[in-house]
DNA sequence: CTTACTGTAATTTTATTTGATACAGTTTGT
DNA sequence: ACAAACTGTATCAAATAAAATTACAGTAAG
């Protein structure tokens, strides 16, 4: 997994802690510790899926465009990182006449769908909101 | 996440459906489609965790040493792949004034932690034997 | 019409994963 | 004793993936 979906939910979690809710691609960058070009490219995903507008032109950016109590980062990840928990490398061999080494591909990836389930039953009753309660609760 | 834990998951299915439930790590390496030098680096793991014995020299190679029923891929997680939900990258900046910056680090790790836990708990109910079972039963 | 922004693609750099090689140690059979 | 066939483990090289960087077209504000 690479590390999108942490940067989105930073993104979103700072830009809800914002009075404004709006930041530049370069302030969200220095506090994500990353690259402008890189943020520009998760939000860009964030606002084809709702969760935030974009602004261009002079005193543009990205500003929250929905409720950080009702976003869940299961939203989030599915949005941006959905099939991640799979291993890229996979294991066997569909022209070997062994049952576990041809199968086993379709198998695991079936096991690796469901266990992805799970992780997103979890994320989902992660919001928004109580990530940012999460943070300002450590000392 | 590297392909370890799949090729741990092959190797033991592959034992537990051989007849003497021992094979080379030349032979497993064939079947899983990888090096032989890794499969001995994952077998030397489960070896250390009880799942397997080794048998060295002439003759040698990987015996299976637990109940297909009993052994679940939960536990093959844990023993090979353990943190391996969280991505590498981090974002954030403990030096920087903004909590959300300074703080968000521990608590995705907090979140990816828990989300780890549920993927674990459903990988607790698949057993080697059950995988077996699955590949039979693909067409 | 300049400035400060986003959108996006292309390129380079860095990190991770995988494959390959090597060789010491172990067991078996002769 | 010793050759053969294994494992155990470390190291190096190659391939792949992730991240950073650069570049530039498009847009909105003043």
């Amino acid at each position: 997994m690479n590390s999108e979906f942490t940067i989105a939910v930073h993104s979103l979690v700072y830009l809800a802690y914002l009075p404004e809710r709006m930041a530049s691609s370069e302030l969200i960058s220095k506090n994500v510790s990353t690259h402008p070009a890189r943020i520009r490219k998760v939000m860009s995903c964030l606002r084809k899926n709702g969760f935030v507008k974009t602004k261009e032109g002079i005193g543009g950016g990205y500003i929250l465009n929905s409720n950080p109590h009702e976003v869940t980062l299961a939203q989030i990840y599915r949005a941006i990182s959905h099939g991640a928990v799979k291993p890229h490398g996979c294991t066997g061999d569909p022209e070997q006449d062994c049952p576990i080494s041809s199968n086993i591909p379709e198998v695991m990836d079936e096991i690796f769908n469901e266990a992805e389930v799970s992780l997103v039953k979890y994320l989902d009753q992660v919001t928004i909101h109580s990530v940012l309660e999460k943070i300002k609760q450590c000392h």
